[in-house]
RNA sequence: GCUGGUGUGGUGGAAUGGCAGACGCGUCGGACUCAAAAUCCGAUGUUGGCAACAACGUGUGGGUUCAAGUCCCACCACCAGCACCA
């Protein structure tokens, strides 16, 4: 028997694979396109995960079976490498960042190849690549140029460690994403997108895409959508502010009202207050509130009451307390709320805190104890009480008829408030896109010409970032200190830089046309690959990474640079693979496995089958070593079979059925991420010609090539051995829906539902055919005690006889 | 708390409402070997039985159905996202 060294053959298909330019994808053909993308990695120093395998590996199969099938493939590979770790490691090492990022991609890359992945490297580029960052900067011009882009001085999100200002998505929880460390509130002024004016066409957009459930309702709730009522509420002084609420119908209960200590509706009302100074030091005291506390789950229900001032009840005209509390946030709604303590959990909580009256509006809820919890009574037959012309009425009769005579009254308005923030785009760190924008004394904020981009990246002495709160870009004068490109005269140029998630919101556009020098993408190469079809990544993506990307492209289209408001057709994410503990793999915990000494070991065509067929690919899996090798055995089992191969264009007949049933299910499988069960239904097959003395040339080449996808070393090299021209360019083998019946079917009997035994019997058979030949079975006649009542017959699936 | 998801042998996990546990791992027994590894053969949900078989069995309790892991209702546990958003 001939001996396969697995290392070789792995390298002589990676050399022809590289040298044939195998995987090359080319704009136009008569073939159909087909976009398959994965996430492209961070280079980090750590190398490649098995984690990363598990999703190109998945993705190569998907992509190698559709070439196959006549496809023309675009699978492409890049490098996200602006960002933190690398300039982390750059401080650490003394050594530039791009330094740094040039040996970890050399590092991916060869590991990518040994696994042998269909990528097609023609299209390899960098985010930090000047010819890449130059249509980033370019894009963020047409977000400035279209007042998409604005500089505000705002509280945002600052992590003392990162030494860097943070998006809300960054730094979700109040703590920062990357360190772990509280982030603390700071006003700074930075550059902002206005990614909240999209939320309700972010939202929308979610309806005609393929994203899994999970990743479109992480979304669904970061955006936070609420539908309500905004009012104006006069003011015993005569003045008035407005409130927001999601529960007009409660109008009624309300004992007080309730305004955000930082925002403007407690300024307007100071003069009018008599105890300033309390009020005063309250919002002081909220002010130096660390995030600690907002993390915590302790909530705070503190607040100081506006004495000298009422506010008045508009329809009852009853007279109640005004509260300034640290619960009520500044930038959300109008930074006001009236307060029902019966009907909401916080204000029952407050009211109790400050020994404030109840009211109870809603009938059937019991007060003493959920009534507050504010959905429990909704959809339920609830019906108001306390609450004049409107008793009686259910929740829903009540919302719309209150909200109606309060617009008559020309007070309210039913209004929509949304949880997502403008995008906070300024990071004051180095290694990232600098802004493309200088400032003029006298022109202000001032745009770099297009012809002049990229800005290019200084060289500069020290990456550190500052303790000023400003970028080290600032501390290179030359480089900060240039012309004002309007009128000539000094100007400074922007020093903070880019968040990182900035390239990664079109790279997938560029990977259509990536040495394009004149565009960003050309439109021709847009239409012709139209949208991702096919796009995987991680779960940690949902809310920032997918949803920044979806805005960056609705923005496009709004301006007419992309054919489709959304260019992500379908999403879905892999699970993780967690050590053989069961717990995330990490250095500390000592259960990370290299994919490196894995191919080393058995090679890569036994860990591509392994991470497919680990679990579920949607699902979390741990490693498990010794499953591991049940796949090597299974990969040795298929080689041993070329010695029982015999000369023969078709399939043996005792196996053509099962073929048949396993092109039929591998071809559905691999399309549909099921890929744990498609290795199962191959291990079938071979497990099937195993069993047989000889099986012919073409039932050989069949497992082959339907294996190939996920093993496609070892697989082209046996098939070579046949005499074959390589897999790889050849067709995807079609199922004969005929041929997958079996003319005779072990038929399961069932008596009162009870599997009884199986009868062998024709798959058309009647069912007097099979009653008989079910009672003539001793042990099924056992139980058919009495008359028979009724049968029940699924032929080919089920015999069921009621006595 | 809200919104999703998950729950099946010793283990990873399979099952368009139709024989639960495919496939793999592990374990046990056997073959080969001086021995071990590798490989091959057999057994392997639990309980009873020499066996043929039978009873029980998919987180818990109900229900629908000739038939439920799968559908419906109530609950429990775990995981994830959101969380003082009015």
């Amino acid at each position: 028997m001939k001996e396969y060294k697995t290392h070789e053959v792995e390298a002589k298909w990676q050399k022809y694979w590289e040298d044939n330019k195998t995987f090359r994808a080319t704009n136009g053909g008569k073939k159909p396109p087909y976009y398959i993308l994965v996430e492209f990695p961070y280079p980090s120093g750590a190398g490649l995960h098995v984690g990363h395998v598990r999703s190109y590996t998945a993705q190569d199969t998907l992509a190698r079976m559709k070439r196959m099938q006549g496809f023309n493939v675009l699978y492409p590979m890049g490098w996200d490498a602006f960002g933190a770790p690398a300039e982390e490691y750059a401080i650490k090492n003394h050594i530039h960042p791009k330094q740094a990022v040039q040996e970890n991609i050399k590092t991916f890359k060869s590991q990518m190849m040994n696994l042998g992945i269909s990528f097609d490297w023609d299209r390899e580029f960098s985010t930090t690549d000047p010819d890449y960052y130059k249509w980033t900067q370019w894009q963020f011009l047409q977000f400035y140029k279209h007042g998409k882009a604005y500089k505000d001085t705002v509280p945002v999100n600052w992590c003392p460690k990162c030494k860097t200002v943070l998006s809300n998505e960054d730094s979700a929880g109040g703590v920062c994403e990357r360190c772990g460390s509280v982030v603390v509130q700071k006003l700074k002024s930075q550059w902002m997108l206005k990614m909240s004016e999209y939320a309700e066409d972010l939202l929308d957009g979610l309806k005609d895409i393929n994203f899994a459930d999970k990743v479109k309702m992480a979304q669904t709730e970061w955006i936070g959508k609420s539908v309500g009522v905004q009012m104006k509420v006069k003011t015993t002084d005569g003045g008035e502010f407005e409130i927001f609420t999601t529960c007009i119908e409660t109008i009624y209960g309300i004992t007080f009202f309730v305004i955000a200590p930082d925002g403007k509706i407690i300024k307007d009302l100071m003069p009018k207050i008599t105890n300033k100074a309390e009020v005063e030091d309250y919002i002081k005291l909220c002010a130096t509130k660390s995030n600690l506390e907002r993390k915590s789950n302790v909530k705070d229900k503190s607040g100081v009451e506006l004495k000298g001032i009422k506010a008045i009840n508009p329809v009852n005209g009853k007279e109640v307390p005004i509260y300034a509390a640290s619960f009520v946030l500044g930038d959300y709604g109008t930074g006001a709320a009236m307060a029902v303590p019966t009907h909401d959990q916080r204000d029952f909580e407050f009211a109790v805190e400050h020994n404030i009256s109840m009211i109870q509006v809603i009938g059937g809820a019991d007060v003493s104890e959920k009534a507050f919890e504010k959905h429990s009574y909704l959809g339920k037959k609830c019906r108001l009480m306390n609450s004049a012309e409107f008793d009686g009425l259910t929740v829903e009769q009540a919302k719309e008829a209150i909200t109606a005579k309060l617009q008559k009254m020309g007070i309210a308005k039913v209004t929509t408030n949304y949880r997502l923030r403008d995008w906070i785009f300024s990071r004051q760190r180095f290694w990232g896109e600098p802004i493309p924008l200088v400032h003029c004394e006298k022109c202000g904020w001032v745009p770099l010409d297009e012809k002049d981009l990229p800005l290019l990246l200084p060289d500069v002495a020290e990456y550190e970032p500052t303790d000023t709160g400003e970028s080290p870009l600032a501390k290179i004068t030359d480089w900060v200190n240039t012309t004002c490109p309007h009128c000539g005269g000094p100007a400074k140029r922007e020093t903070d830089t880019m968040p990182n998630w900035a390239g990664s919101c079109w790279y997938f556009l560029r990977f259509m046309d990536p040495h394009n020098d004149k565009e960003f993408v050309s439109e021709e190469a847009m239409k012709y690959w139209g949208k991702v079809n096919w796009y995987n990544g991680g779960m940690e993506h949902a809310a920032r990474h997918l949803l920044y990307a979806r805005y960056w492209v609705q923005f496009l289209y709004n301006i007419g640079l992309v054919p489709y408001k959304e260019m992500i057709d379908t999403r879905v994410s892999h699970g993780m693979v967690l050590g053989s503990n069961n717990e995330k793999m990490s250095k500390s915990k000592g259960n990370v496995i290299n994919p490196d000494d894995i191919v080393n070991q058995v090679g890569a065509d036994t860990l591509r089958i392994y991470e497919m067929f680990m679990g579920d690919y949607q699902q979390d899996a741990p490693w498990s070593t010794d499953s591991l090798k049940g796949c090597k055995r299974f990969i040795d089992k298929v080689i041993k079979l070329s010695n029982k191969v015999i000369d023969g264009t078709s399939y043996s007949n005792d196996l053509e059925s099962l073929i048949h049933k396993t092109i039929k299910k591998v071809t559905y499988d691999l399309s549909h991420m099921a890929y744990n069960t498609a290795v199962s239904s191959l291990m079938i097959l071979t497990n099937a010609m195993d069993s047989k003395e000889q099986i012919s040339k073409a039932d050989y080449r069949l497992l082959l090539t339907l294996l190939n996808p996920l093993a496609p070393h070892i697989t082209e090299e046996l098939n070579e051995e046949l005499g074959y021209d390589p897999i790889c360019l050849g067709e995807w083998p079609v199922c004969d829906e005929s041929k997958t019946v079996e003319n005779t079917v072990d038929l399961p009997v069932q008596v009162l539902g009870k599997v009884r035994g199986t009868i062998s019997v024709s798959k058309d058979a009647s069912q007097d055919e099979a009653v008989s030949l079910a009672c003539e079975n001793e042990n099924i006649n056992k139980f058919i005690t009495g008359d028979i009542k009724k049968v029940i017959y699924v032929p080919g699936r089920i015999l069921n006889i009621i006595v």
